[in-house]
DNA sequence: GATTTTTTTCTCGACAGTCGAGAAATTTAG
DNA sequence: CTAAATTTCTCGACTGTCGAGAAAAAAATC
């Protein structure tokens, strides 16, 4: 449905555009500011000059002039203006982050996570805990908090910040927003870490490739498999959505997995099905719940020694992996992949079997093989994404609520 | 990348938000449009004086006043405004249909398809002249056709009217664009025939429901397999893609394709492969081109009579169904699904194989079955989604540049 | 038949936004 | 000290939407 436009709306968009430009490029002159948008130097002075009133942005004192005619004043985002706590839930811990309005780290510090089933119910008062902890650490008060960015492995409701399915927890949903609600005014957000991870190669790919982007899928490797798949919007930015690719049927009748399914791709391709396979443990086998890495890396070595069955483990993993990924690209349309995570230090072993498993597919056959990539430093990459995706989010809010607030007060 | 906004672009977004409207109800009074809008009856005054002078839209004549008050004056749109030919290729037969601004029919024939495969040049040239036919049985000057939406089966381009794969040349590519470009100025748009399914199933759903429809898949059975889905667009009315549903890996190593690929859902489920393993065929036979839809029929006749061979055929072809919808699931998000096509005689026979493919992934299992409809008349159905695309399509071409255009000059 | 009521459409002034041009500010070069 | 260069700011013109009320036109009422 189609929705009115009104000269407001053109003034909220453009201000939000201002905003995501200083994010892009850091501080910037007016001139700049103007040669970015494509907006008058007129427009750029009605709307920073709004925007420095709300105490969004401000003025940089005066650096040394570096050419002749009047210096330029820099712009840029007051520190203050907000802030925003990034949690980031991982199997082992949980990571809390302090971060300014900039995008400036200011704290930050992990909770080991007890291993006990006790689960969802003990689960979040420990988050609360934790929230509250990063926030009294820093003396900062509590409206000033603008955003908490929840991220995780599993499976999350798109519209509501909601984890549907996670390895941990099972079916056993969580329901952050009203987990929060009463104790913190900041919005929540909740994203499948893989979808961050893809996010935050999007953006990347994005400042290299400019229009010529178009889409990019991730893929991260582990205890569990991931997949996020990010697409240019028509106008409004990117498009982002995770899958819940782990637990796609692989094959019919096929191993038990983790989530009392059978036949998962993850049934395969997860850690624990590598182990389960690599030592002939039958396919109904309850899994493991949590696999040391050292264990896999002792496989691996067999493997690359030319020892056939855990060889013949990886590649079925990479089979899966294969499988999957080509009727992900059945659906969709060609894109690059970036294979992230733990599991990339396998993908020698895995590569022939994700190949041979891709090209098993109409789509592949007829296009080619997709480009894939391997990329490290997954960690940073779900960090990059929580900025990006939670600073855009700030921006926005603070200038449909923020500005107009200040405008009517004042 | 965000793009800035202006009042021009408003007025524009106005514009096509009153056609818009006008194309969902027909007729309308000054009044009404301001109530569907929600604009202001001022604004409405120069959107509407504008599009008339533009000769976009006219006053109807008068009708008998209806209660008390001055009368209303209806605005719709010219019908001589423009015209769009819609192509609707199907196996056996090329259908051409003209049709008003208003949306009318004003004239239809099909042609014949020659079976021979001497191929895509050929039929490019025939449907050359079935346009130039159309156009040229209707004494409308060629100026005046604005759009010439085109629909196939099999896989299209999604930026430009690029047949990439279809069941009938296979990877002959046809670039409808180039071949119609000298001759047409018109406008072309390609489509897949199922996608066009599912925006028309959607559009109706949305007016049922409003704001609360989120999503609906449309899979079509016959003698190929296709799907098409359409999801509600964050703003920009609906989000429409047509997946290679029928030739996504549904069995490693499995049955030949006709695609000559192996293992597609297609070599499953499609009216060949259903008639292949009825026959006890080798699944590695090259299948037959074209399927009687007769023969069919007598399969069916049996398995209902109670014969194991045939109704495991479809059996077969229901599990392949299954799978591949758990698959699309997994990679979308729950949303109902739409039954279409000639296969859908057959909905008795196949139900249980679909809902037990279904039932195999872990989606599923966790959220539940989707619901599932059966929905007849295809043809219709793909006419009118021609109709809800193209129209909205011109309307908007015709406030970017036909308002402007007439403003400039006038 | 004249007047009132009701409903619809049109018009006017206020207000919000963007833009281009040129004025003002401020530094370096000569 | 003046001229040139560069950046920022300001003003008037233009386009857009909105609310209120005037104008139009038919039915209801007296």
């Amino acid at each position: 449905m189609l929705t009115k436009s009104s000269t407001e709306l053109v003034r909220q968009r453009n201000s939000v555009l201002v905003l995501s430009v200083l994010r892009r490029h850091g501080a910037l002159a007016h001139t700049e500011i103007s040669d970015f948008t494509r907006l008058s130097s007129a427009t750029i002075s009605a709307i920073t000059a709004e925007l420095e009133k709300a105490q969004i942005i401000e003025k940089s004192e005066q650096q040394p002039a570096s050419g002749r005619g009047r210096p330029r004043v820099l712009l840029r985002q007051r520190r203050d203006c907000g802030y925003l706590i990034v949690v980031i839930i991982s199997s082992d811990a949980v990571q809390y982050s302090l971060v300014d309005y900039a995008g400036k780290l200011i704290d930050r510090f992990s909770e080991e996570r007890s291993h006990d089933p006790a689960g969802a119910v003990r689960f979040v008062a420990a988050v609360r805990a934790g929230l509250l902890r990063i926030l009294d650490r820093s003396k900062i008060s509590q409206e000033k908090v603008l955003l908490i960015s929840i991220s995780s492995k599993g499976l999350v409701n798109s519209t509501e910040p909601v984890l549907v399915w996670s390895p941990i927890f099972g079916s056993e949903q969580i329901d952050f927003e009203s987990a929060l609600r009463p104790e913190w005014q900041a919005k929540v957000i909740l994203d499948n870490e893989t979808l961050l991870v893809a996010a935050a190669l999007g953006a990347r790919e994005e400042i290299v490739k400019g229009a010529d982007f178009r889409s990019l899928a991730a893929l991260s490797l582990g205890h569990s498999v991931g997949l996020g798949i990010v697409r240019r919007g028509n106008q409004t930015g990117q498009e982002i959505s995770a899958p819940n690719f782990g637990h796609m049927l692989h094959m019919a009748n096929g191993g038990l997995c983790r989530c009392g399914t059978r036949g998962c791709i993850e049934a395969y391709a997860g850690f624990y099905a590598i182990l389960r396979s690599a030592f002939e443990v039958p396919l109904d086998t309850i899994p493991a719940k949590f696999v040391p890495v050292a264990e896999l890396d002792k496989i691996a070595a067999k493997a690359r020694q030319g020892h056939r069955v855990p060889a013949f483990a990886f590649r079925q993993a990479g089979l899966a992996l294969g499988n999957g990924l080509s009727r992900m690209l059945s659906l969709t349309e060609r894109m690059p992949i970036a294979i992230t995570g733990p599991g990339t230090r396998y993908y020698d072993l895995l590569r022939q079997g994700i190949e041979e498993g891709l090209g098993q597919s109409h789509i592949v056959r007829m296009e080619g093989m997709p480009e894939i990539r391997v990329v490290a430093d997954e960690q940073i990459l779900v960090f990059e994404g929580h900025l990006n995706r939670a600073l855009s989010v700030i921006d926005e809010d603070i200038v449909v609520s923020g500005v107009q607030g200040i405008q009517a007060s004042g």
